[in-house]
DNA sequence: ACAAAGAAAACGAACATTCGTCTTGACGTG
DNA sequence: CACGTCAAGACGAATGTTCGTTTTCTTTGT
């Protein structure tokens, strides 16, 4: 198709990440070939390699779909806190990653992430980028209560926030490797863990 | 050296392991090739399979030696508890987990193991049943808090303990990720939050 | 002298990427 | 309105490289 509109480009790029997603969760980032990846789109060499200039490009742009998903998500719940307690903010966020897991496989695809990370500065550098927003916005509803009580004063509220921030690479974790369903318990936990002062729920 | 005693094939095949884990942690276990392997344990190709079958073989002993600390040190911090509140415990777990990533990067590995898990099933089959271990000894540990008070009666023992355990891969990932010094207050979080009872530390 | 262990070369397979060719739909021209 | 032109998009075989592994040959301790 000559002379073809933005809508097109973008619906191609499209239809590319939505194959290499599926590719990647089923074999991981490094035994998927190309060849697997054009299969699965059901393209030719040429027409993924006038999307995406290499592999990596394309292994980058599903990265960081992945982490604009779970930043997008955290936002969401951490914003909307109408007098919620630190605990029902969190199981929210537990609750949100299950499901987007369930529907997307969003837990999967951070795993892999994390795994790339490893050996791919860059992407560590957008991965401790994302954390470090996550957690700059933790700290924020962690010294609201500490100063409304219910939370321990004695400790910063950046090192209580790193606790909150680590329940869910935990969480994810439990859900990508196990079933999903052994983890639906686990918002009621953290809601009864921190309950904030007497009132809030 | 012809009918070498078995320690000496004990020696090989750790200095094989040891250059494997320097190998995988810079590179990651797919993007390392047999070649860097045998250059970074200064042996030829047939000298490493004579101790390995495959390449697999070598990813899968490392990730069961990296699991197999993690259990080890999990077993003798939860078990070894002269009356500590359950912060107490999951601190000093962070801490020994921060310990050996600094002396051998224990949480790095942990990170590649965790996304390899993903594609081998036979790796996650035994990472899941690494998590359950741990989660098990958790269980005690909150039945024990749950009756002497000090931890919500209104979820079950299974949830909290998913909890705590949810903790460990976030402060890993943190720890591998970022500088450790980064998180080095996090432990004291964990213990102001779970106190236990009036009395315990 | 024997057998085990290591070195080194070599193997085929599989890989990411390129490139010359073909297809196709939009668009100017009559 | 018809149609020839054009260039972008798709194609897929071909390329050169790198991979894991095997095979062959040499060394060496007993």
């Amino acid at each position: 198709m000559p002379k073809v509109t933005q809508q097109h480009m973008d619906a191609r790029r499209k239809q590319i990440l939505t194959a290499a997603r599926r590719c990647f969760l089923r074999d991981g980032f490094h035994s998927t070939s190309m060849q697997d990846l054009f299969a699965e789109a059901r393209l030719s060499a040429g027409a993924v390699y006038r999307h995406f200039t290499s592999k990596d490009e394309v292994i980058l742009a599903i990265a960081e779909e992945n982490m604009r998903d779970v930043l997008d998500i955290t936002l969401a719940v951490a914003t909307n806190r109408p007098g919620r307690s630190l605990g029902a903010v969190v199981a929210e966020l537990l609750n949100v990653i299950r499901a987007k897991s369930v529907e997307e496989d969003l837990a999967g695809l951070a795993v892999l992430v994390w795994g790339e990370a490893m050996r791919n500065r860059s992407l560590a550098g957008k991965l401790d980028q994302l954390m470090g927003r996550i957690h700059a916005n933790l700290v924020i509803l962690v010294r609201d209560h500490q100063e409304t009580g219910g939370l321990p004063t004695n400790v910063t509220a950046e090192a209580i926030a790193s606790t909150m921030l680590a329940v869910l690479p935990g969480y994810i974790l439990q859900v990508a490797l196990l079933d999903p369903a052994a983890v639906a318990e686990m918002p009621y936990a953290v809601r009864a863990l921190w309950p904030g002062p007497a009132g809030e729920r």
